[in-house]
RNA sequence: GGCGCAUUGGUCUAGUGGCUAGGACGCUGCCCUCUCAAGGCAGAAAUCACGGGUUCGAACCCCGUAUGCGCUACCA
């Protein structure tokens, strides 16, 4: 059989982590195996469901890398096309499709309409909790004659349309991931198949759309496992051949708790905005719940393709620790060449105002000379404008506790040096690395100085700051004449 | 409440009857060094949730218990 799996997000918000961590999966495999990728966009819920979600999850998928041969995908002019022969791919433009089986599963008895209003059902339900009953539906309906639904229906009664459990048996089924799984198949209801708008509910939909589309394997979030035995009875009342199910566990938050916004950003765009690399989030989410025996940490993307198998996928939720992450994150920014991190970081610096928009071929090239200095330390591309602002900006800041420590501990000496230094740079042949770093040792060994104690006060005039790449490095790009001016203008103004 | 799923260092995990329980992140120390990183080396950190079995032998198999999470909608 053809492998083809599906991603189905519904659009009620951003894509987050554990849906992408889903869309992962089901990608992963899908390519591992030489399948079809599927994005079927589940927008039955008429109420919650939003165009800017759509939008949001294909930029979110996009940004990951993961690419779908069918769904829906945004075209030159923004607005969204869909691609495929098993289409349409958002689920409220297939609403038409459905009632031919609707309309089998009534004629052969096996669903009928309900009546019951929303507001009978709810006092039901508070009634059965609080006598400590299965809050069930009470089969009303059930046994209505054609005659009395007939009448119904005149009075302008709106009605649903549930599904006839015969309460008889077990739903077992084979998770791919979690193994034999057994549910009783009396402790569920007639449940409701298509709302009274006339729109299938979820449980209906996915059992329709999955058949007609030939999915092969179901990839989701164990959350619908409970989902699944509805579902099968749904396959079986249909007559339609079963997919594999494979549930993949939770991602929760630090303290245990499914992970949603009081745990900080949960979109995955919002980690585009944090400083994430989309290769190292793939990595991360990717490892969050998947793991070869040889226990690998970094991968290519193709390597995870080849490598992935559900088989080898945990069965048990998994606490998102952005430690690691950031690790990561780390990793693959020093794996990108000079040129790809550079056009990684241009927009972040044109974005901080340290670098202009219309920057030209030279100062790019002066830009990369800048970057290597600092490119093996970065963790999140958010750390750039701190990290390179000393060098890009013209003005600079001093901190009060480096003054402190740094020029006010022995001023008088410390001054001295700074005045003998800043002539020594004034005098230098050509302000080179090598020229400065020979002049400041030398300079340190004549005057009997430890070298630090010349190296970190005109870091600190130069630079504002105690951290920072390769003193004598920065200083050749700095140049000879923003050099002594910052020392200048420390002398002038820490050493009254 | 009912049902389902899960449980190996702080976190992610390897492991499927016999190991000093392996790796990664993080943490600590040392080396390198002009600082910060990176890198290298070393280290601390797990009574394998608990209690019973089965077995010569159990993290691994079985049964309970506890805890966490999920589902129990005209949400998906």
């Amino acid at each position: 059989m053809a492998i083809r799996v599906r991603f189905a997000p519904s659009p009620t918000g951003f894509l987050h982590i554990g849906g992408a961590r889903t869309a992962l999966y089901n990608y992963l495999f899908a390519r591992h195996n030489n399948g079809k990728f599927i994005l079927r966009i589940e927008d039955t819920d008429e109420v919650r469901s939003t165009e800017e979600s759509v939008l949001a999850i294909l930029q979110g998928m996009k940004w990951l890398g993961l690419d779908w041969d069918e769904g829906p995908v945004l075209n030159k002019d923004g607005r969204i096309d869909l691609i495929g022969d098993y289409g349409p791919y958002l689920q409220s433009k297939r609403i038409g499709m459905y009632q031919k089986y609707i309309d089998k599963l009534v004629t052969e008895g096996k669903a009928y309409k309900c009546f019951c209003t929303t507001d009978e059902l709810v006092k039901k339900r508070e009634l059965a909790n609080k006598e400590k009953r299965p809050p069930k539906y009470d089969n009303t309906c059930r046994n209505l004659t054609e005659e009395q639904i007939k009448n119904f229906e005149k009075q302008g009664k709106k009605s649903v349309i549930r599904f006839k459990n015969s309460g008889e048996g077990q739903t077992v089924f084979d998770d791919v991931i979690k193994g034999r799984i057994v549910f009783e198949n009396n402790l569920l209801d007639d449940f409701v198949i298509v709302k009274s708008s006339g729109v299938p509910i979820y449980n209906f939909a996915v059992v329709l759309d999955d058949y007609l589309m030939k999915i092969s394997h179901v990839i989701r979030g164990d959350d619908h496992i409970s989902n699944t035995p509805r579902q099968i009875m749904l396959y079986k009342a249909l007559g339609f051949e079963l997919p594999q199910f494979a549930h993949i566990p939770m991602i929760l938050g630090s303290d245990g708790a499914r992970l949603s916004k009081r745990h900080g950003a949960t979109s995955v765009l919002a980690y585009k905005d944090m400083g994430y690399l989309p290769e190292a989030l793939v990595n991360y989410l990717a490892l969050l719940g998947w793991a070869t025996s040889d226990s690998q940490q970094l991968f290519k993307f193709d390597e995870l393709i080849k490598k992935f198998d559900l088989k080898d996928c945990n069965s048990s939720a998994a606490i998102f620790d952005d430690k690691k992450l950031i690790w990561m994150n780390g990793e693959y920014i020093r794996e990108k060449s000079l040129d790809e991190f550079t056009k990684i970081a241009l927009p972040i610096l044109q974005n901080a105002n340290l670098v202009k928009n219309d920057i030209n071929k030279e100062e790019l090239e002066n830009l990369k000379k800048i970057l290597i200095l600092e490119q093996e330390k970065v963790k999140l591309l958010t750390d750039l404008p701190e990290l390179f602002g000393f060098i890009l900006k013209d003005k600079i800041e001093y901190n009060e506790i480096d003054i402190e420590k740094f020029f006010k501990k022995d001023p008088e000496k410390t001054k001295n040096i700074l005045e003998n230094i800043k002539v020594e740079m004034a005098k230098l042949n050509d302000f080179t690395t090598e020229n400065l770093e020979s002049l400041f040792r030398e300079y340190a060994e004549k005057n009997n100085l430890k070298t630090g104690q010349v190296f970190h006060p005109v870091r600190l005039a130069t630079s504002g700051k105690m951290k920072g790449p390769s003193l004598f490095h920065y200083l050749e790009i700095l140049g000879r004449k923003k050099a002594i001016e910052r020392i200048d203008y420390s002398l002038t103004n820490f050493f009254k």
